[in-house]
DNA sequence: GATGAATGAGGGTTCATTCAT
DNA sequence: CATGAATGAACCCTCATTCAT
């Protein structure tokens, strides 16, 4: 529906959303500084924004598609790797290279979308609203997936345990995925404190290596 | 400094900015409200605060106080423990009693504090105002004392690796503290998806003594 | 860059601003009753005007234009008459015009923007903000162009004096304009106080023409 | 009625008050600063003061003892040894005497007292409070004594000229006061401008002894 | 498709002033 | 004589949001 420069004005108004997130913080993100940054002035962003959370949810589609393609796609191929091979549990390599590949994903995602993601993180606890859905949406994604993974393998060693195992599996997932999240919102701090970020790698990954079957 | 009825004043402003925190949420939070609530006027607010973040900050006084109690005393004291019985590395089931003790106490703090820690987090990254200052210490206090911990028996093992070890140690305590941190933040959510507290405590307690020597 | 509309606004609280100025005082001026009055919102001013300070600041050139052209420009078409007839000093008479046209400007200015430059007198001397500004430069000009008249018969009759000349020269122009400034904004108190404008006019006129060449 | 302590709180006060006038403006004098710097609290200036501009008037008292003492009383003594010696007009060298004194006064009180001065200044204008009437009082003292002076002589020369000679002396002795009084307000900016105190005197002298008999 | 202009609604903050002790 | 504590009453200013063009 929505012309060319239509288009190109609302790319910018989102590009500058974005921007002043990461530069100013979430508190101090105005309509009127989007607007006059981006050129344009703020009736135009409610041309294309009801408000701000609106823009904000519309940024976390770029967010949800690479986690989809980082994160839980790779796990999903090591599921469908080892479904194939059923016979046997995965090799020890495999599961070393998984864990060291969703470390770096998750690091690499916050990186990139560190701001956004934060205040996703944020509304997360004091309200309900869309921002909180997406929030869910994004990691129970990757968490519902290493669930999978963990259920998968001990239904092949021992397929006699029962619903405790579910529960169990979730609480794990709930964790490994709790503990990626948040090292990969903090790393800046981390590595501002002395770490370097392959050494944030190596022991992420070894902590989900020794999680995972 | 500060007569009786002051004191008991600054008090009751203190407990209900606590409570209308939790009640509201941080963007919801207004002098008038909690002035309101409190009985008095927003003038005597300023009376006792400069502005809203610095009463949050002295209700973080509080906070501090039980993680000393709860989080890094316990660590401290399974090290002095340790160095004692000084030959044998530690019990397998003193470590898992630490893990479940640590799991636990941060589960329990951030249940009591939630809401100002979580907008402690939220402030942490966007900015380096006091807030940020002082979730730095809140948490360098316990992973410190992890690292301490790890770097024992890491000596004590093999003495020979270099400082490699010291970068690993410091890693993988804020690998582990980001763990507690995060599922304590997000234990209500989680038991709202159907983890009862129980698991959730298991699965941490079985990270972390994963990790632990 | 402004449209029409916006340009009827700004004239519109600029107009009500000196209004309520001269009508309840300086300290009694605010931003709330001059929107009122201007039948527009606070919100609207500040998109006008940074601040109080500034919209006076705006009125001034209004009172700038008046002093150039009443004043100052007096004093220059002066000099400029008796340069041209080099040879002799400048007749009596027109000595005497030129102090009569003086005192009635200083006094017709003052009548007209009285309050706006009663402020401005406030202002220079508790602090050097923007309104001290335009005071110097308000009544330098006039000075300077005194002082020019005052060096230039000085020249002309014994050339041979010195800088001295030039600081009693400067010391008399302030002088002078001194007392122009302060009779005229004080015309109203001394008018009450039982002597006619024209006795005040005569009184400034021959201290002018007693002090000038 | 007070007793000694009170009298020296009361003092310190004062002094406060005419110290905070100087450092800081009118406009930004505020009550709790005062006592705070007076080493008491709010509700102690109201023991002693009504207002602030209470304070101020309680402070004026010694400007007027200053003004009588250095000015008026100056042209007084000079009237009354003219009256002594009553055939001759006075002496040249008389006039230039009491000009020089009435200008290096001024000069001295407003350097002294300049804060204090310019706030009644400008209530001059905007109200009509006991502020104004103290101004009117101090300078129309002086300013009565030199329209005597002027009248005075006018008598003595040519008795015979009717109310004009009233009116016209009062004018002049208008215009005389308040060129003192305005560059005595600005010496300061004259000052910087460039103009010696010796220049500012000497001109202003020289403007009075123009004017006088 | 864009925007100049306007504003309702409300939060933050200040300060003179008053009691009860 | 002094003051800790409290507050009513404003004021300043900001911002999301809406029209009319």
């Amino acid at each position: 529906m929505p012309g060319a420069r239509g288009q190109a004005t609302r790319r910018r108004l989102l590009d500058l959303t974005l921007e002043l997130l990461g530069r100013n913080g979430f508190r101090d993100l105005r309509v009127a500084d989007i607007a006059r940054e981006a050129g344009t002035s703020p009736a135009t962003f409610y041309q294309y924004f009801d408000d701000i959370e609106n823009a904000l949810l519309a940024l976390m589609g770029q967010v949800r598609a690479d986690v989809d393609r980082e994160l839980q796609a790779v796990v999903e191929l090591h599921l469908a790797v080892r479904e194939r091979d059923s016979a046997a549990a995965s090799q020890h390599d495999d599961i070393a290279d998984l864990a060291r590949q969703l470390a770096g994903g998750f690091l690499r995602i916050w990186a990139k979308h560190g701001p956004l993601l934060r205040v996703v993180e944020l509304q997360s606890g004091d309200d309900d609203g869309p921002l909180t859905d997406e929030r869910k949406r994004l990691l129970n994604g990757v968490s519902a997936s290493i669930e999978k993974l963990l259920l998968s393998s001990a239904n092949a060693a021992n397929a006699a345990e029962g619903p405790t195992d579910v529960e169990e599996a979730k609480a794990t997932s709930f964790v490994l995925v709790a503990m990626l999240a948040n090292v990969a919102a903090h790393q800046h701090g981390m590595i501002s404190a002395g770490v370097s970020l392959e050494a944030l790698t190596e022991a992420m990954a070894q902590q989900l290596a020794a999680a995972l079957p």
